[in-house]
DNA sequence: CTACCAAGTGATAATATTTATCATTAAGAA
DNA sequence: TTCTTAATGATAAATATTATCACTTGGTAG
């Protein structure tokens, strides 16, 4: 794989930040700091990121988000919101061996959870 | 919410079912009951059936699928082969509850690991 | 039993997301 | 500096989903 200054840049917008973006918004993110950056270059890039482990693709809603952080870590999904946050936790990674013995081997940050969030419960109550 | 012949037909066919099927698969599965049925019908349906809590949606590579299976389970989807199987664990169950004192509460049939299924590991040993 | 209303259907069109193609550009080795 | 090939950007196509709306049907009230 060559150097690339779009993939360098797409890689920096995803660690710079705890978001959790869409193609779209890393490219609306990227066209701030390259004009005229082609939403087919980002599509290609973020999909090698992937595939080299140095992103981590979230299938939410019909829809590729990814994660700039590949610390062993997990995902939360809010039904609710939409929201993506991280979630760490070492208890439940040590448990997550389980299912080692069960012929499943998962990946380091392949767990989602879906649920409710803590800002639409509190927002409910 | 109203009988509608055609949705009784498509939530037996998820429940009569351990596969994962996609919409389409739903809708070849319900030609064959219900000739002319429209592809709009069963997304339809599906979304209804999905939020009414009947059947569990599960979102792989930009196409959900359903599960018929509402019992407390979770799921597996392995990244080579695209499988995606029915996971059951009481232990991790139990564990699971360490998200609630975390603020974030998952659904019931709201966990999903992505990582390699048996069948790969063999094929690949 | 009949009339009526609203939920559900199916045909069609529109939207959203992703992938394919290909001429042009640029990384980086010879 | 030249050359090879990966990468880009413009464009079109494919895939998945949602919106619209006239028509049909479930089911209730008269």
């Amino acid at each position: 794989m060559r150097y690339s200054f779009q993939r360098e840049h797409i890689l920096q917008i995803l660690r710079n930040s705890t978001e959790h973006y869409s193609v779209e918004q890393v490219h609306k993110e990227l066209l701030k700091e390259i004009p005229n950056v082609s939403l087919m270059t980002v599509y290609r890039n973020l999909t090698l990121l992937a595939k080299k482990g140095d992103i981590i693709p979230l299938h939410i809603n019909n829809a590729v988000h990814y994660c700039g952080d590949i610390n062993p870590h997990y995902h939360l999904e809010c039904l609710n919101c939409g929201e993506v946050s991280d979630f760490y936790n070492s208890e439940l990674l040590t448990k997550n061996k389980l299912l080692d013995y069960n012929d499943f081997s998962p990946a380091r940050n392949g767990v989602l959870f879906r649920g409710i969030c803590s800002d639409c419960k509190e927002a409910e109550a």
